[in-house]
DNA sequence: CGGACGATTCGGCGCTCACCGAAGTGTTAT
DNA sequence: ATAACACTTCGGTGAGCGCCGAATCGTCCG
């Protein structure tokens, strides 16, 4: 706490939270934290090219943040794989996007525009199910009174009976205690989605039973047939979030290479 | 989402995180949105003197944080007066600072470390309470069962009923969209204390029964003799929280301008 | 009305830092 | 061994930004 030291000047320790800041200040830093997001390893090699820089300036950008404590890394031979550091660290940067301000940028290639458009519809959130799917399953869950509003986000006794019946154990111990539940503010639609425990259980809930499948190394989910009849039986989702996202415009052109990572 | 426009090129909106971040990425910033995490409104000029840069720096770093959406402000007079635009603001702050590294910064008088003492001790954190106070209520609650750690932290039943019993009802269905529960990381103690909205309710309800009082234009609180016996019957806290901090060692010289806010 | 006061605008200074390319290190593949 | 590869180190460059002081604006008080 404070500490007298031998000069009679005394010295406390308060928290940097510049420091921290500063570390996600950069557009390419920020890039690189949100790609992680999607709860995956990537390389150096990857990183770079997704941030659209040069390998040595990716260096360094990785050295601050692992430094800093945002990332956790893993050298597999020449390999560098990092990941984020945890699951506050994926708080944080999920709460930040939530408040932070729009800006608009350019897209660059048709791959780009339908990678983008597949992100809005369904991706994964760290350890849960974000996009408009994400959305609709709390407001869901909501209107059919799984969820509570009375004192904030809550599981009711419902939600719990609800959980039980797909089988997920965990809010299992309603009896005694409320399966955490945190809300996630959707930088894509501003509007809440499930997080905390219950929506990290319904998302591995939904990835073993085939509800939904992920996209090799990106956050997109794509909700399979099985999921359909899932998600419109117990939740009367609409298709509108459960059908597969549309093909951009009139597809001319069908390959083109994607600056960001190959979806 | 993605518009495509005359010139057949696309843009997309998506959120800038390092934009925001960059708001906090400052010292002096950082500085001023941490004082205000009191909860209160200062104006530009007290903001200048608590950070130690001339009224014209304090002007633009205030032009940037409202113009962010971190602060709001209020135009009387003369005077600009400003606060922490939301809790969803003071959620993130909290959160970063939590997560931040730790600084050593020099004390430069006695009037500063029995500041920081007091601030340790107990103070409020936007709407709740923390400091090793608030860290104690917690851990009570979690002792005695009132709250439970099976997914992050919870209310049990258990601890509804203790909040009803103590005249709180349900949180108060206030139209928050806050979690019932949430934790708070302490910059001090790096020990989770309540938050949310049972935290807020909990903090309200020590005010209204004088269990608390705040000091004068600074978050710092004081736990009152009403306070001590009420904290002892239903948590059990220990004294140590509950006596009123030891003023700072030998006091020889007993005033001594603050570089901080008067407290 | 005139002076004190709080806040603002503006020009300019200095520092920090993101970036790259070229060269270097260590690992894997041939 | 030799080559290809993934990453790192280092020097140099340029842009951005935090800071101040001086001048100014608008408000409040005597």
């Amino acid at each position: 706490m404070i500490r007298w030291d031998a000069d009679h000047e005394s010295t406390a320790e308060t928290p940097d939270v510049a420091a921290l800041a500063a570390l996600l200040a950069d557009r390419t830093r920020a890039a690189i934290c949100i790609a992680l997001l999607d709860g995956g390893t990537w390389t150096a090699g990857e990183l770079a090219e997704y941030a659209g820089v040069a390998p040595s300036t990716a260096t360094e950008h990785l050295n601050l943040l692992v430094a800093g404590g945002l990332l956790a890394e893993e050298r597999r031979g020449r390999r560098r794989h990092v990941r984020l550091a945890g699951s506050d660290t994926a708080e944080i940067l999920e709460n930040l996007a939530g408040l932070a301000p729009y800006r608009r940028v350019r897209i660059r290639s048709l791959a780009e525009a339908n990678h983008r458009r597949a992100l809005h519809h369904a991706r994964t959130c760290y350890d849960h199910i974000a996009g408009a799917l994400g959305v609709a399953i709390a407001e869901a869950m909501t209107e059919r009174g799984l969820l509570g509003r009375e004192h904030g986000l809550e599981l009711t006794d419902a939600g719990a009976a609800w959980l039980v019946a797909l089988g997920i154990e965990g809010g299992g111990h309603a009896s005694t205690h409320r399966a955490h539940v945190r809300t996630c503010l959707d930088w894509t639609s501003r509007r809440q989605h499930l997080s905390g425990a219950v929506g990290a259980a319904l998302y591995r809930h939904a990835l073993e039973h085939r509800w939904v499948i992920r996209a090799p190394a990106s956050r997109i989910l794509a909700v399979t047939e099985a999921g359909r009849v899932a998600f419109r039986a117990r939740l009367g989702l609409s298709d509108e979030v459960l059908m597969p996202t549309p093909a951009a415009p009139p597809a001319r052109d069908r390959a083109e290479v994607s600056p960001r990572r190959p979806g």
